[in-house]
DNA sequence: GTCTATAGAAGGATAGAC
DNA sequence: GTCTATCCTTCTATAGAC
């Protein structure tokens, strides 16, 4: 490298990857076209292929990085040194906040994940769960034998945790439709949920109290 | 109706129907090829236009039923009269065991009406969910009162119910690969979460009490 | 109602000039 | 690197025979 360009230098690029980004969201790999992708690139098609070839390729690459965008907001809840009520308290926070700023991300790759499982797996290789696993559970040994929390209702309690924050964007759609009839407003419901998610899975913990 | 013909005389009709929902479910809107269909059905193309015109009102025919029937699930749940425990309990057995037989349905409708809302207003137009929200407030008044929920958390538990029954399906592709790096079973995971969903919801809710 | 054949449009990809 | 023009495949949809 002697020359003085960084990556972020290909200005084009950028610009194709973004419209690229906003136009999959949207659209999902097979509706997406890239003739919109290239009009709100400010570009021509052709210019598209020159930069990454084919339509799979651009998708894989924005793929991969919105989906190890997403990922990786899960990583500080398994570093920080925090208790498991802090913890959890933390992560619905941002992860939450994440999404408010990204509603369409979690309904995109999940059904990109359902279409072709082939392309989390290789996001997934380098992850090395087993080992935060073990990881979490030595941290926290004498919260789970406090809560009575047995290895087998980990994967219970995690997705149920994931499963709280994740779906009311993912199921944007519909819910909007509901409460638009109830006279609730989304957005208050999503700030509001923060907290309430927090409150509702320390509570369920609590009430498994030995 | 002087002849004796049934609505499901139409063999043909339904062949098609029932493969055009197998798949529509795998490839999405976007994704299905009419020929897919025809193939599946044992006919040709031609005559998929035949008896549905064209593609997009196949594939309105084919959501409108299974969005609907996903829906309906729902129902018994507002007319039985039982307690907000049994309620909760027997919720959480019926929704899974039904996408334990329909595991691709969630991620499809979430899918679908994230991409287009206006299917899901269609089939929503017929349901007074102000009508239902008014009678479980009325049903379970007391319990409200004993479990101190207020008007304004009841969105936010009854989505959280949602989310912990549809999550994992709508998620599988990425769970399934989660859990084999930790060996666990999928289909274990999902026949003990009908019993471990509700203890989980039941003891939050219990954690509120006055 | 069902088929074969084909029209007609759309979309991904490439050639070649600049 | 970027553009215009165009190829070629794929897909929806229809015409017309039986």
């Amino acid at each position: 490298m002697v020359n003085n360009m960084t990556e972020n230098d290909n200005q084009t690029e950028d610009k194709i990857f973004e419209a690229a980004t906003r136009v999959f969201e949207e659209k999902g790999m097979d509706g997406a076209r890239m003739q919109d992708i290239a009009n709100k690139a400010g570009i021509n098609k052709a210019l598209l292929h020159y930069y990454f070839r084919t339509k799979d390729r651009l998708f894989d690459a924005v793929f991969q990085k919105v989906a190890g965008r997403m990922l990786m907001k899960f990583a500080p809840v398994f570093e920080k040194d925090l208790t498991l009520e802090e913890k959890i308290r933390f992560f619905f926070r941002q992860h939450i906040t994440f999404m408010q700023e990204n509603p369409r991300l979690p309904a995109f790759v999940l059904n990109e994940i359902n279409r072709n499982p082939a392309r989390i797996k290789k996001l997934l290789k380098n992850v090395d769960f087993k080992k935060i696993w073990m990881m979490l559970i030595e941290q926290h040994k004498d919260e789970l034998d406090k809560y009575n929390i047995t290895e087998e209702s980990i994967p219970q309690i995690m997705t149920t945790i994931a499963a709280i924050s994740v779906f009311p964007f993912a199921a944007k759609g519909i819910l909007e439709g509901i409460f638009e009839n109830l006279g609730v407003n989304f957005d208050a419901y999503i700030e509001q949920r923060k907290e309430f998610a927090a409150d509702f899975v320390i509570g369920a913990l609590k009430s498994r109290k030995k």
